[in-house]
DNA sequence: TTTCTTTTAGGTCAAACGTCCTAGGGGTGG
DNA sequence: CCACCCCTAGGACGTTTGACCTAAAAGAAA
């Protein structure tokens, strides 16, 4: 069963059309012509535009948690896990410049059409959330790693937000360099001599 | 001719459903309902949406050019008044926790629709940017004016993303502590003693 | 009153949307 | 060969959308 399985095909045009014209603005026929298929063919795998957005916010999901295990296995400390975090950034600069952050632009979106797949959509975040709140607590941040979670995180969207308002590219780099320095700042004294 | 304008009572209604749903979400129908007028006397006055649309935007970016000579009138410093557009944040807290910043929001949603009026939107922005551009020149800042205030503006944008996502109306306060604490950061020393 | 302009109401239209159904193709197991 | 089932295709439905038109009410000027 090496199927290359058409529904997943659709997910991943659908996250993709998601990602770069919103969910809304999005058609059936948008999906079906970017997969190659037919809409009737569509209608077989998901029922409903709803479960396509399940799918594809569910695929976003897998691959964030992916991405936080890869960090975690490659054995370096919780400071240069989260200098990762930091670096998405510039790994994404180019479609962030076009489309923003695709976990913000979402949530934004599904928010104001009180769509009652939001919460899902927000488990990205709170997933960044625990995670870069852990990886502070490594760091002997205590009782503030989730504050400095959130705070890293407000960082990260708004330099996605202006990025993309003002096509500046460049300005991802400046913004990652200041959160960088941040972090550093951020870093209990080794020894309280 | 003291007319009550329903011109403007359309733009009003517009603005505040275009910032509650989003411009897409939001159809001739809502608008002309929320007004109380048939959808024909509202073609009267917009022959399109986008008509619309640039009418809300003008009526934004007036609204943000009387609120920045205000604070110009008022006769502070550049601090003071850069302090207070930290506090748009607390101001508009509850909306922002609801819908997002009404600037940012509006500026994503049209440019993933690859709209005209993108740069129109983005002109708010701008207007924010070289205000507040020229506030840090004036105490001092040189030619990190820009700069700065691109980061300020990148820390409102995302403090208003993360509320509304997380619905956390306190984290805005945290946030806007905290943007005060680095404003007093930036001030270059008064005495090179 | 009559006349004219401004404003309002309501109805129509084609297009696009999400949803749904039915018919056919192409394997595998009997 | 037949029967079965997964997958695909394409059309049809009812609704909503933005857009548009026509007619009449409201008010000012004569």
């Amino acid at each position: 069963m090496p199927q290359p399985a058409t529904k997943d095909r659709i997910a991943e045009a659908a996250d993709q059309l998601f990602y770069e014209r919103g969910f809304e603005a999005t058609s059936f026929a948008d999906i079906a012509a970017a997969v190659g298929i037919s809409r009737g063919n569509f209608y077989y795998h998901f029922k409903t535009k709803d479960e396509i957005l399940e799918a594809v916010i569910a695929r976003r999901l897998a691959a964030t948690r992916a991405m936080l295990n890869t960090w975690q296995a490659e054995g370096a400390g919780p400071e240069q896990r989260i200098f990762c975090f930091i670096r998405i950034l510039i790994a994404n600069q180019a479609k962030i410049t076009l489309y923003g952050c695709p976990v913000g632009t979402l949530v934004a979106e599904l928010g104001k059409l009180n769509h009652a797949a939001q919460d899902q959509a927000n488990a990205v975040f709170t997933l960044f959330r625990t995670w870069l709140c852990r990886q502070f607590e490594e760091l002997g941040c205590g009782t503030d790693s989730d504050a400095l979670a959130m705070h890293l995180l407000a960082r990260s969207q708004g330099t996605a937000a202006l990025a993309q308002a003002f096509g500046d590219k460049d300005f991802i780099n400046r913004e990652v360099a200041l959160m960088q320095d941040w972090l550093r700042d951020q870093l209990p004294p080794v020894h309280p001599l």
